[in-house]
RNA sequence: GGCGCCAUAGCCAAGUGGUAAGGCAGAGGUCUGCAAAACCUUUACCCCCAGUUCAAGUCUGGGUGGCGCCUCCA
């Protein structure tokens, strides 16, 4: 497989460090209110990522943190009058409601930051002892000028980016590019005990210790947005590698932004929805399938037309499955015919297609191009009195695909009608039967009205209930 | 100023140098008692101008337009 490198700006084959063995963290969300859908890309884009890997075989072990320790929260406390532990755990507990409401499979970890303050103090101390950070009035900071690597993942020579560097009021640091990585506690914040009085860890610190802690010093894939590359993974780089003399990451992923009106939609620009606002107009589902229509690097503009072809593209797929099901239960008996088999034998095909397009960067877009042929193969093949046999291999491929991009994951059961609805189904197949389709179509009107949908198929009446 | 990204049909969107996947919407048709679904057919001078090449959406240079990072941000 092959994945682009940020670092070396290439797409390189992937190597995990154990073979077998994933190791990789995703920075998650800082917990002071409900995810946007600009937080939902990496969120999801990552999470196909991390089932491909699972679906070819490997271990994957996956990390996303929560920082729960913040100004943002803070802030966010005293506006409600409640303490920052109430903030971050009520966004944590929503976090879930949405990510999972989006088919995103928790992480193997969700570390939290003030659950690691001994790992970041160790870290720190560390940092201080081989001079690569300084204790300044309860305050700790990195000495970036120090760090002989320093810009190399964004790629910009140390000047430049002082250059554009504002000078921070804080002009207790040794230089304008240094980062906090301890805070002093001022009155009524949270804080910690820890050599340098009482105080919380800066941000960048918590990644780098957790990522130590529970992957190792060196791990494979370190994944987030396009704005994380700098400063944040910057300093990550610079705390891990300086702390631990080693290579920090192999391969740094960073997914492209979703924007709005073809602006970056983001929380201090204002121009945002949340994930819980736009599941409610569209549903979490197409909000997903939205995602994966494009290249994970490439721009995405959010708009009503895009959820929309999201939420039809989506039907189509969910009606393939739902008359394969019900062929699965009505269509004939016995062994594959013939023509069957030779429909079967070409599933390799698309498999291997659907395997080339997500092991070249993870191309979402192309596989899901790969499944629609599928689909369109599969309806043919499905035409005329199929065997339950083919449309049970047929359901079994198409959601081999599905289940790798973990869409169509709230379908609706099928679940059985009451005896009324049967009854009157069973009336209206009557009416038929004597052509009187005047009563046959008031019926079927009469359940649409109900929410039930009719389809009259060779193997008899199909139905399904409408949204909403 | 420094470092980057993008420009493909009405819309969304793939595309390893050899004459353009897929989805949505539209039109026509097949099937159906009528529908629904499905299937078939149909819709691309790949932003502009040069250049390299037997061959360029795909490489190079130059434009034009849009966007991002350099400041908390996925």
């Amino acid at each position: 497989m092959k994945l682009f490198n940020t670092m070396t700006r290439k797409k390189e084959e992937f190597v995990p460090i154990t073979p077998g063995e994933v190791k990789m963290y995703a920075c998650g969300p800082t917990v002071y209110n409900f995810i946007h859908v600009g937080n939902a890309r990496p969120i999801i884009v990552f999470d196909v990522l991390r089932r491909y890997f699972e679906y070819r075989g490997q271990k994957v072990t996956y990390v996303q943190n929560f920082t729960d320790v913040d100004d943002k929260i803070i802030n966010r406390a005293r506006e409600e009058g409640v303490s920052d532990q109430e903030i971050s755990e009520k966004y944590i507990e929503e976090y879930f409601t949405d990510a999972h409401g989006l088919g995103v499979h928790d992480a193997t970890i969700h570390p939290k930051a003030t659950e690691n303050i001994p790992q970041i103090i160790e870290i720190i101390e560390t940092l201080i002892e081989k001079g690569y950070a300084y204790a300044v009035s309860g305050d700790v900071y990195y000495r970036t000028l120090k760090f002989e690597g320093y810009g190399k993942l964004s790629h910009q020579p140390l000047e430049e980016l002082q250059a554009g560097a504002r000078i921070d009021v804080n002009d207790i640091k040794e230089d304008p590019m240094d980062f906090a990585l301890w805070k002093g506690a001022k009155e009524g914040e949270p804080y910690w005990e820890s050599p340098w009085g009482r105080g919380r860890p800066g941000w960048h610190i918590e990644c780098s210790a957790m990522s130590n802690r529970y992957l190792g010093k060196t791990i494979d894939l370190h994944c987030g947005g396009q704005d994380l590359q700098f400063p944040h993974h910057e300093n990550e780089i610079a705390q891990s590698e300086a702390a631990n003399g080693c290579q920090f990451v192999n391969c740094w992923l960073h997914n492209g932004f979703l924007n709005i009106d073809n602006k970056k939609m983001s929380k201090s620009e204002g121009n945002f929805f949340t994930v819980r606002e736009a599941a409610k107009v569209y549903g979490y589902e197409p909000i997903r399938f939205f995602m994966l229509s494009a290249h994970y690097r490439s721009p995405l503009n959010y708009s009503r037309e895009s959820l929309t072809q999201a939420q039809s593209a989506l039907e189509r797929l969910d009606t393939a499955l739902s008359n394969l099901e019900f062929l699965g239960e009505k269509g004939a008996g016995g062994d594959l015919k013939p023509e069957e088999m030779a429909f079967v034998s070409t599933f390799d095909g698309y498999r291997t297609r659907f395997h080339e397009a997500m092991d070249d960067d993870l191309n979402t877009a192309d596989a899901i191009g790969v499944l629609f042929e599928l689909v369109r193969g599969v309806n043919t093949a499905v035409e005329k009195e199929p065997t339950a046999a083919l449309a049970k291999a047929c359901l079994g491929m198409i959601l081999e695909f599905t289940q790798v991009l973990g869409i169509l994951y709230h379908r609706k059961k099928a679940d059985s009608l009451d005896a009324q609805v049967e009854a009157m189904i069973e009336a209206r197949q009557e009416a038929r039967k004597s052509k009187n389709f005047a009563e046959a179509d008031r019926i079927r009107d009469e359940l649409l009205a109900m929410g039930i949908e009719l389809m009259d198929t060779p193997q008899g009446v199909k139905w399904k209930k409408k949204e909403g």
